[in-house]
DNA sequence: AATAGTGTACTATAAAAGTATAACACATTT
DNA sequence: AAATGTGTTATACTTTTATAGTACACTATT
């Protein structure tokens, strides 16, 4: 889903644009060659400036997960599919995880550091 | 491990510290009742600006985490245990959602999808 | 050719975040 | 009392983020 944008969040607009577009893209909503919502649509939809759907768009296309065709519109470049099973596995866990009253930013955090505990060994 | 803030991920300053200061308290490394070190240390450990490091503690102890006290230190006033339970799931999860190729930042957005999915219902 | 829909660029302005530096206030130790 | 280590506050400055408004450029359709 594409909301508005938290403004008291501390969280740049620009990047929490990002991630809702990627979000839409990694759950399957937006897949490979589909066009985005015109940028004045998405000035609407997320609340702030032409300027700012621009950087955050800039910046996705940066990352080769857009790509922009002038007088055309935005086109996802990019789709990893994901495989079911990993939707599986988390929400195994973390339906465990909240019945031991955990939150979500402290599983954030935690998965955070045990997933570059791996990298190094 | 506290670490120097990375000026160009976007992501205010104080928010990574608040979230390194936390994860410390998480992990465990920052136990009730243990003392910070002394903001100039921050300062230093963060490669920030003391008003920086302020804004971050004063946040922190707005949300009931740490205390100030003045001439003397600040002090981490809450701190939840985390059920090693909790570890153990999550290591296992990483564990195969590496072997699937998955990378954290994705991991992440996923498992935010999920964990508010269960919510709705 | 004209029009409508799209992205792009520019200027000006404001608000927020962060830096640098310095000084002040409280607590503990000597 | 003095010195040291701690948190606290203030000022001035720079950079980044975001807004507002306007105009321009490219594409497709009619």
């Amino acid at each position: 889903m594409l909301e508005p944008v938290d403004k008291h969040s501390g969280i740049p607009a620009y990047l929490q644009i990002m991630d809702m577009i990627k979000k839409e893209i990694v759950l399957g909503n937006l897949k490979f060659g589909d066009q985005l919502p015109p940028v004045r649509e998405l000035k609407k939809v997320f609340g702030v400036n032409v300027n700012t759907i621009m950087k955050s768009l800039e910046k996705l296309q940066m990352d080769g997960i857009v790509e922009a065709q002038h007088g055309v519109g935005y086109f996802v470049k990019k789709s990893k599919i994901i495989n079911p099973k990993v939707v599986d596995i988390l929400e195994k866990s973390v339906e465990e995880l909240k019945k031991m009253d955990m939150d979500l930013n402290t599983t954030i955090l935690i998965l955070e550091e045990v997933w570059k505990k791996g990298e190094q060994s």
